[in-house]
This record gives C-alpha cells, structure tokens and sequence, in this order.
DNA sequence: CGGCCGATGGACTGTCAAGTCCAGTCGGTA
DNA sequence: TACCGACTGGACTTGACAGTCCATCGGCCG
C-alpha cells in the first residue's frame, strides 16, 4: 500500500470496486487463479486503473486480505459484541452453523483458506492474516475476560487460552466441514468448545 | 488416474520420481506456483513423460494428495498405534508440537494446507483429501475405541465426537501456527484436546 | 535375430497473464 | 477560461506455462 488514498470521491469508490471484485474472485477461484483482467472486467475498470491504486498484484492481494477479514468481522460484529453470556457464545456458535449449511458446506472460512494459499508465499499477506485472526480472537477474549469478571467464569480460567483453543476448534472445524463437504463437522467442533469453555466456568 | 501402473519398474521408478518432485514443489510453492517444467527438472523427467504417466496437471496434482497423506500417515505410524493409553496421546502431541518448533511454524499441516488450495477447484482432489483425513481420523478413533473398550473412558462417551473434535483442535492448531509463526499455537490447541478427551475418561 | 512396445527426449504451438506506456479526459481552482 | 494534476482507457511487450507431436531408444519375447 504504497499508494496513497485516493483524493477524489470517484478515485476512492473506483479503489473500493476494484478491491471488492478482487476479493469477490479470490473467495470464488482461489487467490492464485485471480487474474487481473477478471478484476479489471468485474470492476469495469481498465488495466491502468489497477497499476495507479495498487503496487502490482501482490499489493492488490494484500489489500483482498484486508477487506476479507473486514467483511467477515462485520458480517459477525453483533454477535461477537455478546460473547460475554454463555447464551450469547451460544448463539454465536448456532449461527456460524446455520451459514454452512446455508452455503452447503463451500468455501470454507474465507479468511482461514487464504493461509494456506499465502502465508508461505507472501510475508506481508501472512501478517495480514494474523492481524485478522487477531482481532478476531480478541473480541471473543475480550467476551471471556467480562464473562469471567462477571464471576461466570472460574477465576483461575484463562481467557486467552480459551480464546485461541475455541478459534483453532472454528477453523479445525470449518477445514474438516469444507473437505467433507458436510457442515456436521463444525458443529462437532463447535459442540466441543462448549464443553471446553463449560468445564471452566465458575 | 486413466493411466495404467507403468508394467517395467523402470517406469515405476520414472512415475514415482515424478510424484516425488511434485509433492516437494506442491509443498514449497503451492499447488498453483507448481509447474510441469519445474517438476520435469527435478524428477530428471522430461515433458512428455508427465504426459505418459499422467493425463494432465490435475491429474498429477491428484497422484501428489495421495502421495503426501500417505507420508503424513507413515511419519506417525509408530504414535498413531498407541493412541490406546493415555500416554500413548500424551507421546502424539507432544510430538506434533515438537515437529513445529523444529519446521520453526513453516508449512503447517501438509494435507491440510492443500484444502484450501484444492477443494473448490477441483472435486476429485477434495475427495481424496477428504480420504486422507478419513485414513488419519479413524487411526485416532480407533485408538479411543480401545481406550474406551479397556474401560479407561467413559463408557457414554462417543470416540467418533472426540477424534473429529481432536482432528479440529489439530488442525486449527495447526493454521493458528502458521499464520503466527508461534508453534505454541498448536500447544495451546492440544492442550485444549488434552482436556476435552480427560473429560471424558473413565 | 528381428520386430514390438513401453519408455524417453526435446522441440513446437497457442494461450494467457503481468506489467509498461502513452495518449487522452475530467474536475476543481486561479 | 486556462491550467494542472488526478484519473482513465486500451494497446503493446515480454515471458511463462499447458499441452501436442514425432523421432528415437532399448529391453524383452517370439
């Protein structure tokens, strides 16, 4: 991201059209099979365009990354703001359930697939990822550490562990769901982080 | 696989080094970085015998999935035998653990990383990581079987909830590791599964 | 010993993608 | 209105890759 922000009203929502075609590709195809003539069609933007807003592919990849992991916390931001009952982790869990099912078990996680394709590839996309992964997990710690203050978690319960034990059962589980083709896998998984997280509470 | 196994063991020999050159780019570069003049160079192999051997990329690709869970189930054969007795685990994880420390968190897990290379893009290469996995999850719950069988886990406990869950727990593990270069990830993860599966014991 | 067939070498072709270049256009500002 | 820089379009170059073709080798069997 060398490039700075757009100035103009209409730079910006090219940009945001051009990342959002990208991102839209690298969730369909995979990020390897993205080619920049896809993009620019899909965002009906012209080669150039990609050059003036974006280093080169891999800065355009760098900022799918980005934009990904965005849109998943988004999609997902009322009910991450509500980790702290044990109904609320619940209700968490029952709906990323219910979107496999609704999308027949495709696609896996869309910030979890792009490891694989990047991580060994690309440091700045890796870092990316993790910064992801982060704020994810951190809004369920954040979720665990009031649960816990609230005196429903044991007090010798660590949070942070829980955190990335229930994150690695999401992504274990969203993998073996995706492979399988068979959304049962995550709520397998799921099932067993409420198990982990009840035998900690207080 | 249209193709025969080659009748001469020269061309065993051929077809082999072949795959082998391919499993090592696949696990490298990524399955989309590998290509065929790549793979002829390093099998000493030229154009056309990839084309004698197999029908076409995807095809070698598919020979590649086979190729790495059965070396991802060899490694462990010895561990994944004595998966019986609470030691037995114990020995397992601590040995996947270390595996990461040494690799320094590179690569993850060499099956599943290919899922989310592979398993959109092409169905036959999902179901023969969906084999895989299959081949690795059942060593496991067979070994919670017995465990069970010996009266050493709760007789209502379910073995084919506890090793999909632990397979979760793996593999999650596993990408949270990759993607923070921080092979305690997987600790952290395994502990988790230590516990699960104490929960249920006997 | 002679032919058959699996196995091998390497050149050739068509396609496609990344990245460059330059000739423009548009919109705000003096 | 004239300028200026941000913005846009599309052709062009270069390289790499998948897949094809044909000529040849070499061991085995009749």
């Amino acid at each position: 991201m060398s490039h700075p922000q757009p100035s103009t009203l209409r730079g910006q929502s090219t940009r945001a059209r051009i990342v959002q075609a990208a991102a839209e590709l690298v969730a369909e195809k995979g990020a390897a099979a993205m080619s920049l003539d896809d993009v620019g069609a899909r965002a009906r933007a012209s080669r150039s365009q990609l050059y003036h807003y974006f280093d080169d592919r891999d800065d355009l990849v760098r900022a799918v990354v980005d934009a990904t992991t965005d849109s998943v916390l988004l999609a997902q931001d009322e009910l991450l703001d509500h980790l702290d009952t044990w109904a609320g982790i619940d209700r968490w869990f029952r709906s990323l359930v219910a979107l496999q099912e609704q999308r027949e078990a495709r696609g896996g996680c869309p910030i979890g697939s792009l490891v694989g394709q990047l991580a060994e590839r690309d440091p700045l996309a890796r870092m990316g990822l993790a910064a992801g992964f982060e704020r994810w997990e951190a809004r369920l710690r954040d979720g665990l550490e009031r649960l816990q203050a609230r005196g429903r978690l044991s007090a010798n319960a660590d949070p942070a562990s829980l955190a990335t034990a229930t994150m690695a059962l999401l992504q274990g589980g969203l993998l073996l769901t995706q492979v399988r083709r068979d959304p049962a896998q995550l709520r397998t998984a799921l099932a067993a982080a409420r198990v982990l997280l009840r035998s900690a509470a207080a």
